[in-house]
RNA sequence: GCGGAUAUGGCGUAAUUGGUAGCCGCGCCAGACUUAGGAUCUGGUGUUGAAAGACGUGUAGGUUCGAGUCCUAUUAUCCGCACCA
């Protein structure tokens, strides 16, 4: 009988749908385990064989821990919200909710072929209001919230007010956009809107007029980690540098936090270090220069204390608030025009433009605390108003850009720091001596750092400062297709709605572009008003509802929390957590500070979201390319075509087989084609191939959905485990298939024979069988701990190879069950085959017995001189003297050491015996 | 520029973590069967050589009885950050 995996793959996945097979719930009598899919974003183009990746990997995970025995929590769901969907929307006036609804059918009958063992009954739509109801309370408590430094976490604002009313600022410490300073008295004085400004100064979700990335060609703005080299990630349209109030979350309150928490995770190296980087802690002094002729100090942040000597000039940010004041008369007019012309260049023409200096001269002169010297102040877009204070002490003869700088305009470059030749170009290293420093003359650049800091304390100059490349995250976009926020305005002053009035639901609109005035969409919806006030227009960014939704599928139903305690004590975090690489700096860095913050309020009882997280590489496409001879239809084979003048083409590869063309399904492909002529080598038409990004105009997708017809989801599922290690990228390759679906066709021929007749029997297996069977138990479950499961394919492959054609139930039972993680159904039916009533999935996973592994004897090779010359066979257990003694003794040692004793002799029991002569 | 990763047959990869390099699969070669298929089965397949052997894990050194694995330098590719003071 054939192995029919379209029957049995059809019967299971109806059966486990109808007996809720994979439901879960609280259980306190099981161990736990959560292993979480990101969530894909449903787009049009549907899944192709890249995306189920993951999800394959991380279903084989489940059901291994769940036939350990553990209660698995394993949910699926749509991040729904976002701008193709809204981009799509704008192109055909179809509704977003409506072609998201398509895209999710599409998606969840793609993943349904597959078998995957989600509780879909646990399903989330960051689109639904039942669901984004918990993303606007978190907001709303987060606008509830400030950040106290002395207690370290996060505090409701009520707090902070009481601390006011009592002391003002006074011994307050928080984490906040400006520094603020008032009394009791002056705070009872303000009004209304006064005291709601200053609260905005320390709110962890709050409202500011910043410098934002405005994207015109989407019409909104966008967070650092959406934008790449000055373009969108999303589209790739210029991104420009624009002031604007918008709605930002204060997460560099938690810098220090989310920095020491990935200590603790068990993430990859590289994943870490993106982490650390984005964050971007670096340790320094603030200090204060006096500006001549004023009482005024410009404050500069600094990681090179030590070289405060070697100052030469000062810059500002043409942002920088003094930047205007500071100019004097006759400079007025030069340092207007240049921030003038600052502000109209692009980000990206900034980035372009790098290695070419712009300044102006303020005219102003600031005094080197340390030796009174006079220092000029100048304007450069190389300084950015975001990082530090927007002003640098400038030290050219230890700083590149620095030096640069002061090459184009002829500064002095004063070296303070022995080891290069500042003639030539700037020395950056931290390491030498210090030189024409004073009192830091002589000490190595570690040591004048640390003096210089305890001085700069000592006489009030400054301190000790902490800087992190971390900004807030811009969360208002102006765009329909997002979560509304609850806030309404009085006279420009932000209240936000009641916890009871959730969902603020989006409404519907018809015109999903910017209005006229450049106004967000939800300006068009008329009642978009609360008791008459005008509510936000602007909606929450992507990342909003991707950032708590983990907690949300421990309880998915509940309307009365985000989760409930008991929920969340039992399912606590995310075990395992399998996604792509590039949510490193966005959603990674989100979810990690929203349940920080949640944590902090005691409504998590975990500090991070995810313990373990697993980066599955992308898979890339695998063109094919056929040469057409120049001004012809003859298509010439790869091999051949240095002889003649061709053009390379793509050739759809779904009808090329094993780089060669299947010449009618060419000819029948496209139209043009129909008559075409091939130039062959061996009969046969060779395609040349390279690896692409998977996508439609390379004709290099292949769909899930295909494979599954052909090969079945089992092979589907195997494959794509044993194309390679999980977290390299590597591309697609049909090819191989056959070899995993070959392999599924013996484990079925084990079973039936060609009428149909079962071959399992009860013959007792022999000691060689059970030595294979136990010895793939052990590698087997090693692999999957490990995520290696290419290597546990290849341990199935081997198996099989090993048992040749033993039909035997004591063999076959349990290696059914330890196939079950990879190929759910063939397991399932081969299970029932043997006469079990249950289903597979309620198993448990076989253990390896370690007494069926014991060698009797061993076969060392012999090496001498390191060279390998003969094999020796001695028992198991013996004395490393013994296996000497017996060596030494052996005709063949005889040979190659020619009779002669040798120095040593190197036993390494198990392995291998040297002879060192 | 800074940081991270990778480099092994024609291809995807493996190597008990310092111990017989190339498991497993693809492809290729040969054979068997055959209702001639892109099926199935068996054997072979790093290079070189008739063979014994020699050579062989990006390159060059080093440590070691022994190195794909450890150390130093170097090259290439990929990724992240980038006037971050």
């Amino acid at each position: 009988m054939e192995y029919n995996f379209k029957e049995i793959e059809g019967k299971w996945q109806a059966a486990w749908r109808e007996q809720g097979i994979y439901r879960v719930e609280v259980d306190p009598s099981k161990p736990k385990f959560y292993v979480l899919d990101m969530f894909p974003y449903p787009s049009g183009a549907g899944l192709h064989v890249g995306h189920p990746l993951g999800y394959i990997a991380s279903d084989i995970y489940t059901r291994y821990k769940r036939l350990c025995g553990f209660n698995v929590l394993h949910p699926m769901g749509y991040d729904a919200f976002g701008l193709p969907a809204e981009q799509y929307a704008i192109q055909t006036g179809q509704h977003p909710a409506v072609t998201t609804e398509e895209n999710i059918a599409r998606y969840r009958s793609q993943m349904d072929k597959i078998g995957f063992s989600y509780d879909w009954n646990r399903e989330v739509r960051t689109c639904d209001p039942e669901y984004y109801k918990w993303t606007q309370w978190a907001f709303l408590k987060m606008f509830d919230s400030y950040y106290c430094n002395t207690a370290d976490k996060a505090l409701p604002i009520s707090d902070l007010v009481a601390r006011f009313e009592k002391s003002g600022t006074e011994g307050v410490d928080a984490a906040c956009t400006e520094p603020m300073s008032f009394t009791a008295a002056e705070w009872a004085e303000m009004n209304e809107a006064e005291r709601e400004a200053v609260l905005q100064n320390y709110r962890l979700a709050f409202r500011a007029d910043t410098m934002v990335n405005w994207c015109p060609a989407l019409g909104t703005v966008l967070a650092n980690d959406e934008v790449k080299d000055g373009l969108s990630e999303r589209g790739g349209h210029p991104v420009e540098q624009r002031r604007m109030k918008q709605w930002l979350l204060r997460v560099t309150a938690y810098a220090q936090r989310l920095l020491e928490g990935l200590d603790k995770l068990e993430w990859s190296e590289s994943l870490k270090e993106i982490q650390r980087n984005w964050i971007g802690r670096s340790t320094g002094a603030q200090m204060f220069f006096p500006i001549k002729g004023s009482d005024r100090k410009l404050e500069i942040f600094t990681t090179r204390a030590d070289t405060v000597f070697g100052v030469t000039f000062m810059v500002l940010a043409p942002e920088h608030e003094w930047a205007l004041e500071l100019a004097t008369p006759e400079q007025r007019a030069a340092v207007e025009e240049y921030i003038e012309q600052t502000k109209k260049r692009s980000e990206r023409e900034r980035i372009a433009e790098t290695k070419r200096v712009t300044s102006v001269f303020t005219g102003a002169y600031a005094c080197n605390p340390f030796n009174g010297k006079e220092i000029p102040i100048y304007l450069s877009d190389y300084v950015l108003a975001g990082y530090g204070t927007g002003a640098i002490m400038a030290v050219p003869a230890h700083d590149s850009r620095d030096w640069a700088f002061a090459r184009h305009f002829g500064l002095d470059i004063i070296p303070v720091v022995e080891g290069g030749d500042v003639e030539v170009e700037s020395y950056d290293a931290k390491s030498g001596k210090l030189i024409n420093s004073e009192f830091l003359t002589g000490l190595d650049v570690k040591e004048a750092i640390e003096r210089m800091l305890d001085e700069v304390e000592v006489r009030g100059i400054g301190a000790r400062k902490v800087n992190y490349r971390l900004r807030d995250a811009i969360f208002s976009r102006q765009r329909y297709w997002g979560e509304p926020f609850p806030v309404y305005y009085k006279d420009d002053v932000a209240y936000p709605l009641s916890m009871e009035e959730l969902p603020l639901c989006l409404p519907a609109v018809k015109d999903f572009g910017p209005t006229e005035q450049g106004e967000p969409p939800l300006a068009r919806v008329e009642d978009w008003k609360y008791d008459g006030y005008p509510l936000e227009l602007s909606t929450m960014p992507g990342f909003a509802g991707s950032s708590a939704y983990y907690l949300r599928y421990m309880d998915p139903h509940n309307s009365e929390a985000l989760v409930s305690p008991e929920a969340n004590q039992y399912w606590r975090n995310v075990d395992l957590y399998v996604g792509g690489i590039e949510h490193a700096t966005g959603h990674l860095i989100y979810s990690r500070f929203w349940n920080k913050f949640l944590f902090d309020l005691g409504y998590v009882c975990e500090e991070e979201p995810f313990k373990k997280l697993v980066n599955q590489g992308m898979i890339q496409g695998r063109s094919n390319f056929v040469y057409r001879v120049v001004g012809t239809n003859k298509f010439v084979s790869l091999g051949l075509r240095d002889n003649y003048d061709t053009q390379e083409i793509h050739v759809d590869v779904n009808i090329v087989r094993n780089d060669v063309l299947d010449l009618d399904a060419f000819r029948a492909w496209r139209p043009e084609f129909k008559d075409a002529e091939f130039i062959l080598e061996d009969d046969k038409y060779i395609c040349g191939w390279a690896v692409e990004k998977m996508s439609k105009s390379m004709y290099n997708v292949v769909n899930p959905d295909y494979i599954v017809e052909r090969y079945g989801a089992d092979t589907l599922r195997m494959y794509e485990m044993f194309l390679g290690p999980l977290e390299q990228s590597k591309p697609w390759d049909t090819n191989g298939i056959d070899g995993v679906h070959k392999f599924l066709r013996r484990v079925w021929n084990r079973f039936y024979d060609r009428d149909g007749n079962l071959l399992v029997n009860d013959e007792k297996p022999t000691a060689a069988e059970l030595k294979t069977l136990h010895k793939t138990i052990k590698k087997v479950r090693e692999d999957i701990e490990n995520f290696s499961y290419n290597t546990s394919v290849s341990a199935f492959m081997i198996c099989l190879n090993e048992l040749g054609d033993c039909s035997k139930r004591e063999i076959l039972e349990p290696l059914v069950v330890l196939l079950a993680p990879f190929t759910p159904h063939l397991s399932e039916e081969l299970w029932h085959a043997l006469g079990n009533e249950s289903s597979v999935c309620t198993a448990s996973y076989p253990e390896c017995n370690p007494d069926y592994l014991v060698e009797s004897s061993f076969e060392y090779p012999v090496s001498v001189n390191g060279k390998l010359r003969f094999k020796k066979t001695l028992p198991v257990g013996i004395s490393k003297e013994e296996i000497e003694a017996a060596v030494l003794a052996d005709e063949m040692a005889q040979k190659y050491t020619g009779g002669n004793t040798p120095k040593k002799v190197i036993v390494v029991p198990g392995k291998i015996i040297n002879i060192v002569i």
